[in-house]
DNA sequence: GCATAAATGAAAATGATTGTCATTTTCATA
DNA sequence: TATGAAAATGACAATCATTTTCATTTATGC
């Protein structure tokens, strides 16, 4: 059972509390912490079982962990300038909560994006 | 400028609407069809651009294809043995409304998925 | 000090996706 | 019907995030 990486942890703290692996990683790198992209993932792995960070997927796919606690917040993003705006999502979680429920399913977590064309585009 | 080829899509709905190109790809060659994974992904894509089919995140981070137009729901979908529940996702359609208005987006779309263990997990 | 378990990281493996490029098909027009 | 340009196709290689493997280092209890 691998204990997470102390230094990652602060890192991801430091990014802003949300980040893909390779950007801690390469964040790490930058400042010049000696450490590997593998610890960096058992890490930040280690940090979901314990549920000290959440995981989310970006558009492309990639993985970003992002620190809970940090209010819960979804997104609105422009798909044509990319911008990106932090909404809240209290009604969401109340939908995932009842659906979840109602289904008989238990440790729910949800994703949830808007997105559209922002008053500039 | 590549147009999609059409058992792309006729595969697609006979997969429910909802599937990753590798699996529209291993349906196509367990039919006997005659096609790349390329040309899959290609014609995916290019159902995209036009529109016709949206694009979303398995928890793993496979992106899977959706067709519009189908009535629109949502998926409750279990971590550990992926069963999928379709759900009805009034709430969130209200939400997404109200939170584009709000921030003067227009066009919206949106994704959402629940995920968690079910009650046979 | 010493033994043992945990942590680490380099390198290889994996799996989805994209890029390349030569070949084939389509289709309008000569 | 023949032809040629443009689009479509698919085998294969490249890319990129992530996971696995395994040998080495570090920490910890005795």
């Amino acid at each position: 059972m691998s204990r997470s990486n102390p230094r990652v942890l602060a890192t991801l703290e430091r990014a802003g509390g949300f980040a893909s692996a390779q950007e801690v990683y390469q964040l790490m790198q930058r400042e010049g912490e000696r450490i590997g992209l593998t610890t960096v993932y058992r890490s930040l792995q280690s940090l979901l079982n314990d549920k000290i960070v959440d995981l989310l997927h970006r558009e492309d796919g990639e993985a970003i962990y992002r620190l809970c606690g940090e209010s819960h917040h979804h997104h609105l993003v422009c798909k044509s300038c990319g911008d990106t705006v932090e909404i809240e999502g209290g009604a969401i979680e109340k939908w995932a909560n009842s659906m979840a429920q109602e289904h008989g399913f238990r440790e729910v977590g949800h994703t949830a994006e808007i997105f559209g064309l922002c008053s500039k585009c």
